[in-house]
DNA sequence: GACCTTTAAATGTCTGACAAATGAAAATCG
DNA sequence: CGATTTTCATTTGTCAGACATTTAAAGGTC
């Protein structure tokens, strides 16, 4: 592990890159013990702040785990699902709000995907998984029940139908697709007849993963979709015509 | 922006995770200028180090960048798709050889997601787009290539496709599936005849697309999806026994 | 053998300082 | 007066040294 002397980068970046590939190479695996602060300050030849700073950039990635005390130090962290879901999910998140993608857009991409998983997911889900949609939708059809926890209980869906596909890698793509949309969900704000037919069209597609029949589920996945678009237009044309009027 | 002094996290974790709240809440905006790093450590009531270490932790999630000199300081990062696809990469390679997930898992999430993308590509797809894809099969289909620029070639190709979609947000998930396949795509040795069946199957692939035909092209894919995991099923095969025998 | 104490090693934090970069303002020159 | 140069304050980058806190192993006591 080695940084170059003639960058201009910060030498706690050069230091972190250096840690980083090493980590992605496999040269460092799973668990190993990095040097002691002291002892990377010494062999790159900096402060132990500086080293510092590189060992909470790569902590801040879920890279490393710290440990103080005797026989602490920094370690290689196994990166589990649960950290790599909610990393997905602030940078899909940020994304989304920072570079004022049209709901449009998300929308169509976060559908697509889930259409992807819909065949899967009718094949392999198990009772567990059916139990959660259908209490989702038990869920969403009560009333009184704000926005934002009816978004919720979307989500959540949708979540129990991508697990169903049993693949763990899918489930983590879509964590992402489906979570970042959510604060562009929460500016529609639901009716009470919007809300019965999304119930409607949820239950169909619950029905179609019950039978085991994929084609259907997605095809309620594409009803979903092109109703979700419906609605967030008028909203927004909505919005547009009291913002002018 | 306050932290918990209750906690028992690192203070610099505290710090970071108020600031990233406020990031992420929209508090703070896209270019908004935060403290100086001194303030930052008398509204904390901590050290500048410890302040430091916060704001590199952020750095590394690229929420903000800084700026040395008068005026400088530590501004809200907007977040490019560059990055964020460099995130996301990164983030896939780990989970996947961190969490040895199989061949079978990691290829069977790519191609439902790619196959998600090729309607929408078949239709929107750019002259340019569909010259990416030819190129990449004539790279491919020449002799004398390594295994690793074949994959990088066949990298190239897929990405042109879901980039055919022109839908940002798909690209950037696809991203991370695609690229993060090649570590395990790479333990594969292509002979000649797999790469004429590749080079076949993409030729199909790319065909579709320029008709116009999504449904030809997931056709295609699916195709190709079969072949791949016979590929890595006979390779695996053949590791095994060698190493048995 | 079980329990307590000591101790060394490591991270977490603070103080204070200097170096380097950078843009604004002031000073200088044509 | 305008253009250029210099100065300067501000801010991040880096360093050295110190102390606090945590932790597990080693050693001592009953």
């Amino acid at each position: 592990m080695k940084i170059d002397p003639n960058s201009t980068a910060d030498l706690s970046a050069q230091i972190a890159k250096a840690i980083r590939d090493a980590i992605v190479s496999g040269a460092l695996i799973v668990d190993a013990r990095l040097p002691s602060e002291a002892e990377l300050a010494e062999q790159f030849e900096v402060s132990r702040p500086t080293v510092r700073e590189a060992l909470k950039r790569l902590a801040a990635q879920s890279l490393i785990r710290t440990q103080r005390g005797a026989f602490g130090g920094a370690f290689v962290n196994r990166l589990s699902y649960e950290e790599a879901y909610g990393q997905q999910i602030t940078t899909s998140t940020l994304l989304l709000s920072m570079n004022s993608v049209g709901f449009e857009t998300a929308c169509e991409a976060r559908f697509a995907l889930e259409r992807a998983c819909a065949p899967l997911s009718a094949e392999r889900r198990s009772a567990d998984h059916l139990a959660t949609m259908r209490a989702e939708i038990h869920r969403q059809s009560q009333p009184g029940l704000t926005d934002e926890a009816f978004c919720a209980s979307d989500v959540a869906f949708h979540r129990a139908l991508v697990d169903g596909a049993c693949n763990p890698v899918l489930s983590y793509q879509l964590a992402g697709a489906v979570e970042a949309m959510q604060p562009l969900m929460n500016m529609i704000t639901f009716t009470a007849r919007s809300r019965g037919a999304i119930v409607e069209l949820h239950t169909g597609i619950a029905d179609a993963v019950e039978a085991h029949d994929g084609t259907r589920a997605v095809a309620g996945l594409a009803s979903l979709e092109a109703h979700t678009q419906d609605l967030a237009r008028t909203v927004i044309t909505a919005r547009a015509r009291s913002r002018d009027g």
